[in-house]
DNA sequence: CTGTATCCTGTATGATACTG
DNA sequence: CAGTATCATACAGGATACAG
């Protein structure tokens, strides 16, 4: 029970499994396609009306990603015109739930921001006045 | 009450400040930087030691951002040499709160995302066989 | 409709060297 | 110790055109 041999993954090792899964979700495409899964499975078309400002090739590239490692699932009906439904997978599903933590803090606190950013600036510019 | 007039500021909005909000803690870098204080108020060189892979440039531009934003305090001793203390302020402890979620998330699931991507890329494999 | 393929530019970020 | 300045580069991401 050595202190010493605690291997202790943890996402501030730069070389650890744990630091990828953070770097995955730390995209703001990735967090606005879960959060907009989250509340119902989407086709592609719909996401792209949802999700303000992503381009196709972001939304396609975003999902992939997101597909590769069984957060999002990929359902395609093989129909023509082509029909394909993507939704959150159970893992994606807990992952969401930590994400609308975030995307509520955001949704709440950002006058916060925009406050705290204008006083700053202010004074930054009154030190360089002199 | 119309629900015409709904102005219904929303993360999914391209030019809302929620979503700059959003860009802002959607970086890696500020993520670990607000679990590192969310341990212990930190100097530079502590964090530099305590998140790994990230440089001084990366280190100095993200604290002033978060700065900027009212996330984070800097405490210049004004010494010789430097002491230079960083803490969360209280609306940066909130965030951190939503974000340690997030970081526990990436530690306790890392597993999983690698089992499905090693699934995703052999299947891909498999039909690139053809 | 749902993508894929290219081209192209800005920005993010690392490396390195220097300063108070 | 705590930064700043500069340079070089890789990559993110937009625009556009084409395809099944």
């Amino acid at each position: 029970m050595e202190a010493e041999k605690k291997p202790k993954p943890s996402v501030f090792d730069a070389d650890c499994s744990a630091r990828d899964a953070l770097e995955l979700i730390a995209s703001k495409w990735a967090i606005l396609i879960l959060g907009a899964l989250g509340e119902q499975p989407m086709r592609n078309g719909a996401m792209l009306r949802k999700i303000g400002g992503i381009s196709q090739k972001m939304l396609t590239q975003t999902l992939r990603q997101l597909e590769c490692n069984g957060l999002v699932l990929r359902e395609d009906h093989g129909t023509v015109p082509p029909q394909v439904v993507y939704r959150l997978t159970p893992l994606g599903g807990t992952l969401n739930e930590a994400l609308a933590g975030l995307d509520r803090w955001a949704e709440a606190n950002f006058p916060a921001l925009d406050a705290a950013r204008e006083k700053y600036l202010a004074a930054q510019c009154e030190s360089t006045r002199r």
